[in-house]
DNA sequence: TTGCGCATGTAACCAGTTACATGATTTC
DNA sequence: GAAATCATGTAACTGGTTACATGCGCAA
């Protein structure tokens, strides 16, 4: 049965977690232990319904056991792999300040988008982060003057952070062109 | 009744505001709509909620009414001035990461808290971050050779982010050092 | 007089949290 | 054989979301 309603974000960091290696439940509650993914719990309670929810959409499936292990391993079906595409390459909408799922899709993309998928979503968010910096910058210089102290400092945090993920960006986009380009 | 349960952030964000300035829900929600403090929502289903709670917590009771507005003003109590200080001189605890709660308390600060209490929020906050900053970096120094592209750039990411937070942070403990002498 | 902005709410839902339960297996 | 860790889950709760309901006052 393949869902048609967007899932939960945790979900998705799962379908990307198992399909770029298949894992079982506890194994992937001991990434999200060490790993600040997305900034999730990494307690039981969350990973498992997660976990039953993918699986219950159809996306993912026992693992073909060749070496048994302990734990039932996973692994992304066709639709799965579809859907987490599907996700992948849809731009982060609204406001992003947020990075969060913004770098959890960059990081699950690299071994199923093309070059050009990945770049041209580098791209977007860096439109949009440019332009909320933008607005921001725009207020900053027009109410300073006449904003307290520690609201001005917010606003300046606001503008330092954007600034940052806007760096982040520009960086992102070269490196993967240099390692575009050192691969052909 | 005063509770003694922790409410949650957006309650303290409204109490916050009205201690500032006594304000009804409606013009909390446009404050909300205009403004991205905390990132909430400024949808009534999240403001008015939370406004009851924070009522039936005792902190915030109707305006001395001298100039009779539509919609009912509220302005805080005494325990309410009293929980709203403990909440913003309590340092932000765990994996910092996502500043929006520090920032919140850091605006709402300014009236309520002497020099040296804010001084030393920063401070705590400063170390905090710096700490955090240190693991990422050990992290990367360690195993960036060995990550794939994408890995090392979410990881170069959240490096930049807490970079940009500890300059913050530093920039503004020395604005309002400066803006404390020039006061005396 | 009709439609828009003011103003306050409720209902259904959702996803994540904490805390608990349970049994198997490994390690000391 | 006791304790730790592997491994998978459930239950109760929480706080926020979207969407809807409602009435009032004012301006075109």
């Amino acid at each position: 049965m393949v869902s048609s309603k967007r899932l939960p974000t945790l979900s998705y960091a799962l379908l990307g977690l198992i399909n770029r290696q298949p894992a079982s439940g506890y194994e992937l509650m001991q990434i999200f232990k060490v790993t600040p993914l997305g900034g999730y719990s990494s307690s039981p309670g969350a990973i498992y319904p997660a976990l039953k929810k993918v699986r219950i959409a159809g996306f993912i499936e026992p693992e073909d056991q060749e070496v048994p292990s302990r734990g039932q391993r996973w692994q992304t079906t066709l639709p799965g792999r579809e859907a987490l595409t599907a996700w992948l390459v849809k731009p982060v909408e609204g406001d992003v300040m947020d990075l969060s799922e913004a770098m959890l899709k960059f990081t699950f993309q690299e071994e199923v988008l093309s070059f050009d998928e990945r770049y041209s979503f580098l791209k977007v968010l860096t439109a949009r982060l440019a332009q909320q910096l933008d607005s921001l910058q725009a207020i900053e210089t027009r109410h300073a003057d006449q904003m307290r102290l520690h609201d001005r400092l917010s606003l300046k945090a606001g503008i330092m952070d954007l600034q940052s993920s806007l760096d982040w960006a520009r960086l992102a986009i070269t490196e993967i062109k240099a390692a575009h380009k050192e691969k052909i």
